[in-house]
DNA sequence: AGTAGTGTATTATATAATTAATACACTTTG
DNA sequence: CAAAGTGTATTAATTATATAATACACTACT
């Protein structure tokens, strides 16, 4: 079951934004696995000391996207075959690098201090 | 005088953030001399289409920081020494980097695909 | 069967972010 | 000096985000 033991608030985009993000990169990285079962939402929400309501907005979209499945009653359920972990994979990886990426040029950084900075920061 | 031509929303956080975060890059990068004037906020209001009272929480924010000075009835000004831009320049990139690093991680990539993602990305 | 846990829905409240419409005093510029 | 442009302030309204307190029907499990 998906613990979000690691799950830390980092920007400034909505709660329900960051979980969403969470869910799809452990989707990603195969930390979470197709059929796997979510935490319920008011475990979470005791977990995270979020409002069950915030929870409940981040898995309704998430069924929305169909990357979860939900049935009254029991847990939801990871729904993401391979086509959907490389569709949501290009998507954050494309996303992500192409804001750092434009951050870095915008500063003036180049490729090859860009790298160097990665490299300091990757440990 | 600063543009804004470039100027482009691009994540989730809000409006006021991101025009901060721009002109901030804008000065660690030397696209934004010290002393040079900003842009009048009605003007910016007009040319983002944002309300005028968003563009001034902005403003605001950016001389609670030091980084403009406004005097009325006049066009504020940059004041970012270079001990400031150095400032800046640390904790823009601290925090991009920082934010960025931790995705790829999340997502299960490494170092090596990390920064051929750059490389692709890049140009 | 019954109980606990689950997804779902409703209503209300509070705060943040954004828009809207003015107003006033100051500076710059003609 | 006068007019236009500027920073600043105020009040109101709207939308998004988050919290709060319930309620109900369904599923899993003993």
């Amino acid at each position: 079951m998906i613990s979000f033991e690691d799950f830390i608030l980092m920007d400034d985009s909505p709660i329900y934004l960051q979980i969403i993000q969470y869910v799809k990169r452990g989707i990603v990285s195969g930390a979470i696995e197709n059929g796997e079962e979510m935490i319920s939402r008011r475990a979470l929400s005791a977990l995270l000391g979020v409002n069950p309501n915030t929870i409940q907005k981040a898995y309704h979209l998430l069924e929305e996207e169909g990357i979860i499945r939900s049935r009254a009653g029991a847990k939801s359920c990871v729904e993401a075959d391979e086509a959907m972990k490389e569709h949501i994979r290009l998507a954050l990886i494309s996303q992500d690098t192409g804001s750092w990426v434009q951050a870095m040029k915008q500063m003036g950084v180049g490729l090859e201090e860009a790298i160097s900075l990665v490299k300091d920061s990757w440990s």
